[in-house]
DNA sequence: TTGTGTTTTACGACCTCC
DNA sequence: GGAGGTCGTAAAACACAA
């Protein structure tokens, strides 16, 4: 989804060569952030970590709806022309990601593969995707190197706390974000290899990887499905008279279903690109 | 330019599990 | 007790209308 679309979108998404240098950075290019936590410093790359079609993660008794395997990302991944148009942009791509993806096919609906966004009429924001795009700012140091911790809170800041030196908080690239949605689409729980690894590869911290950034990626899947399953029971009450519809999840949109291979079931992400898409 | 609403980082509090 | 989860929230960053 997002990915496919910010790759697309890459050859005109950056029409400024001066907006997101990072981008053009290859992962050889990343330089590890210095360890700003301790848990960063004791980080040891494990080489050939990628081989592991599933981090290396153990076969466990992560049975989630989205562990659909890296062929799925062929539908969201890179076409070629992504892959040409800014080689090395992507760290990510362990040899079961298979980005060849004939354009205009997949999921992606024509609108979105092949030119610039078109918005509904109605649309008064940004599309779903405007991210990606968002003119930047400079964006921050990826290694949040403004970032200084205020031990104890209650200080300043409103209720007394100031968090960083200068900034509140940084802005994450497109690259660092992309990747980030990635490895939330593979998965909603990253494991813990697979943390330090994205961590060093995106020059960010374990901390920011996990505790940050999936925490708040899986908030925001949740309030996204909190407001559609909203919707829905607003439209069931108002358009028919009839009982609910059987086996709806609520809240964390099947996170914690059955892991039974139901092709019905549809993950919070796959409902999340339709409905961006339609949008 | 400014006001406003939304999204994105980041934190603390609290809970559960091992 | 530590790790990692959710939840609620603060505030910067951002888009967009007026």
């Amino acid at each position: 989804m997002y990915v496919g679309y910010l790759l697309d979108k890459d050859s005109n998404m950056y029409p400024n060569p001066v907006r997101h240098p990072g981008l053009n950075l290859s992962p050889q290019n990343y330089v590890p952030a210095p360890p700003q936590y301790s848990d960063f410093a004791s980080y040891h790359h494990v080489p050939g970590i990628n081989s592991d079609p599933h981090h290396g993660q153990p076969g466990g008794t992560w049975s989630s709806p989205y562990a659909s395997s890296r062929d799925d990302w062929h539908a969201y991944g890179p076409g070629p022309t992504a892959s040409s148009a800014n080689p090395g942009q992507l760290g990510f791509s362990p040899p079961d990601f298979n980005p060849v993806q004939p354009p205009g096919s997949g999921l992606l609906p024509p609108s979105m593969s092949s030119s610039a966004p078109s918005l509904s009429p109605n649309a008064q924001r940004r599309n779903p995707y405007e991210w990606m795009r968002r003119s930047g700012v400079p964006q921050s140091n990826p290694s949040n190197e403004n970032l200084v911790l205020i031990p104890g809170k209650g200080e300043e800041h409103g209720q007394g706390k100031t968090r960083t030196k200068d900034k509140y908080r940084v802005v994450y690239t497109d690259h660092q974000r992309l990747e980030l949605e990635k490895e939330f689409h593979y998965s909603r729980y990253i494991t813990i290899r697979r943390k330090a690894e994205l961590a060093a590869t995106l020059s960010l911290t374990e901390r920011q990887v996990v505790k940050i950034w999936f925490q708040n990626r899986r908030a925001k899947e949740r309030k996204v499905n909190k407001k559609k399953m909203q919707q829905q029971s607003q439209q069931a009450t108002t358009t028919t008279p009839t009982p609910p519809t059987v086996g709806t999840t609520a809240g964390m949109g099947g996170i914690c279903s059955s892991s039974s291979s139901n092709s019905n079931m549809v993950s919070p992400t796959a409902l999340t690109i339709k409905e961006e898409y339609l949008s």
